[in-house]
DNA sequence: AATGAATGAGAGTTCATTCAT
DNA sequence: CATGAATGAACTCTCATTCAT
């Protein structure tokens, strides 16, 4: 489909090319951004570094976005924008058991997010939410909170159809959460947490977790393997 | 038991206080040391924060240690030293069933380890190891490596004494340590992997997880919870 | 010849400069470093000075030049680049009798080296070497080696033309150095070996050297005053 | 001779040896500062290390002087001391030619002063003296003038005698003094100034020199080899 | 829009000097 | 007298951010 640009691609192929990355540099930046954040962390990763890898000057990294805060929040945005609602949307038309949903729940997370390098940004926070307390609110509100009251659909919708016993859905919440976060951890800190020479099969632990957490939260009658 | 001195103390603190510091003045420095770095990390924490923090000057600090990450090391050796000397000796004094053994290894790590402020060195390395390469293999070689040796001990019991199934050890170390992982973070990074407003019984969430990892590495005559 | 930017210059300032500085800076912060290093040393000179006398701010020197030591090595390098090809190219070239190659050397090194500002990095060797073993190993790579290789070759062409009579050629070497380092010794450290009171004319003690050396070096055939 | 103390000492070595070594003190703090201040340079020598070297503490050096100023300061006269003096009863009471008298003061010169470590007093001076100018004048004042002066008598005692030419006197004096400078210089900065392996023999060298000097300052009839 | 030279506050570390003991 | 713990100014080097071009 040729637009107008293509056109004067063809006979200023330099300008061409700025015009054409002039659109795409955001989107570099945030690539170049979220590598080196989950390299090295949010501190120790120097905004000259994100800017080189995008292949921009470090100026233009601030034209973009107003200081290394902001560039955070935009990575944290473009990786986690619309997922929310598009998993809510998924559950709406999820017609299967709760418990199966559950499953789906946890390993489509591994699969998005835990395998992806975002999963690097949830070790990032919290390494060092507590010296960016900004940072730290911002993904308790964009990350955390939806993340919760997706799970919490999730909870009321087995407790509702008889699946689940009643709980403390908050509690409830924490225990599917926890294997996610470990095994973030022991993908992002192999050498504390996990022996290097022993290998984890991410898929196998969550699908073996999603069995535990669910043998707690299921009514007899509501389990089904 | 009032001294001479105890009186001389009032008209003349400053006295005093030269005399308390002296000796006092390393523990005093490991001390807010570990607070900080617990608080902020160890790229965050600043010498002289340090230094003020144990009510001394920037100077003093690096009298006594020569350099912040000979501090942070001291402070890793000061809360580790004899530890697993101690440990290894109760282990070798310890009479009941493995399975009780690794209870009590637990549970003894929350009391001694898990539910203090060393904790939070855990949580540092888990953040900052990647940064801190000599740091992190101090870490390894002084923490994580006796650590696990302790616990291999305890599978070997086990195992040799019929009550724990024939498995990869190594692997079942991780199994054991993957809680105590994870309840250490959920301590230092509350915003992030737990809702503030849940709260966690770490003794109950240990006792728990004791069980399952039992389960999981017993032989059906060795277990008995 | 007037531009338009000359004009403008009187109105903005700030914006010519700028423009003009982009490429003078390395030149510029090496003319201050040479000068300060010669005035005060190496260890005396602080870079905050070497950048305020380049009229740029601190960290814009180590835009340029990556610590201290390598500010020094490319003072060192500025000032040294070439000269040595150059020399071989001129003694190449050289036609005439060996003692006059000499005489011709050694009044040449005055003009170019003893009598420029780059003589106190020679003081300065001598005075600091031992406490910065790398820059002297560098100097010494740099400057003493070619320099003295230099120096063999012209003893070298009078042996071999029986100008000069066979000789420990290191020695010879050295005996034409002593006066070039004392002349720069007594030019940078002057309350010290020479009474302010008293000039000391550099040529006319260097030729006055070059006879004697030559006294000391000729066969009665090869000397010619 | 037993003294009073003699008998204390007996029954209180340890006092003793303290009583002993308060004389001693300042003159281990200045045997100690000349080896370092030789070593490493006046600002390359830090206080704590002469204190250590004389096995005091740091507090101690600075009982006794007042400053790291005021210690070297010390150390030139503890060296000077009484040199000057003596020197010029020697030169009155000398009863050979003048010629002599010149080869007996670099001959001695060599033997007390520029073989010892003194000598490093001097190299230290050229190189450090212009960072510190108060030394600088405090050393041309006690060590430069009056061997300038020295020399100036042995000058005039030929020119009246006539055994040297009229002459510019200052001028002379530099000449007896350069190759006791470069002597110094040779010894003191050796990798920078003399190749290693070349051996450069002090004595054979002084001698060589003076006679060059004298050719050139003796009348015909006043010279004698 | 894009650049990258320039900034300057702030970090870790050193060391002459002081002073309570 | 002697100590050595304590100080704090000074140093080198870093990096997020600005702004003239």
């Amino acid at each position: 489909m040729p637009t107008p640009r293509s056109f004067v691609d063809k006979l200023c192929p330099v300008r061409a090319k700025r015009e054409r990355r002039k659109e795409a540099r955001p989107g570099e930046l945030l690539e170049a951004a979220l590598d080196l954040f989950v390299e090295k962390g949010f501190a120790a990763t120097r905004s000259e570094e994100v800017a080189a890898r995008a292949g921009v000057s470090k100026g233009t990294l601030f034209l973009y976005f107003p200081s290394k805060e902001e560039l955070f929040k935009a990575v944290v945005r473009e990786n986690v924008a619309g997922r929310f609602i598009e998993w809510n949307q998924e559950f709406d038309a999820f017609e299967g058991s709760t418990p199966d949903m559950l499953r789906y729940v946890m390993r489509v997370w591994w699969e998005r997010v835990g395998a992806t390098r975002f999963s690097g940004i949830t070790k990032l926070m919290m390494s060092e939410g507590n010296n960016f307390p900004e940072l730290a609110a911002f993904y308790q509100s964009e990350v955390v909170r939806p993340g919760h009251a997706l799970l919490r659909r999730v909870l009321e919708r087995g407790i509702a159809r008889g699946e689940f016993k009643p709980m403390d859905v908050n509690l409830g919440i924490y225990s599917v959460v926890a294997p996610m976060i470990f095994l973030t951890l022991a993908k992002h800190s192999s050498g504390i947490c996990v022996d290097p020479s022993t290998a984890l099969d991410p898929e196998q632990y969550i699908a073996l977790q999603a069995e535990t957490v669910l043998g707690g939260l299921c009514t007899p009658t509501g389990y089904a393997a």
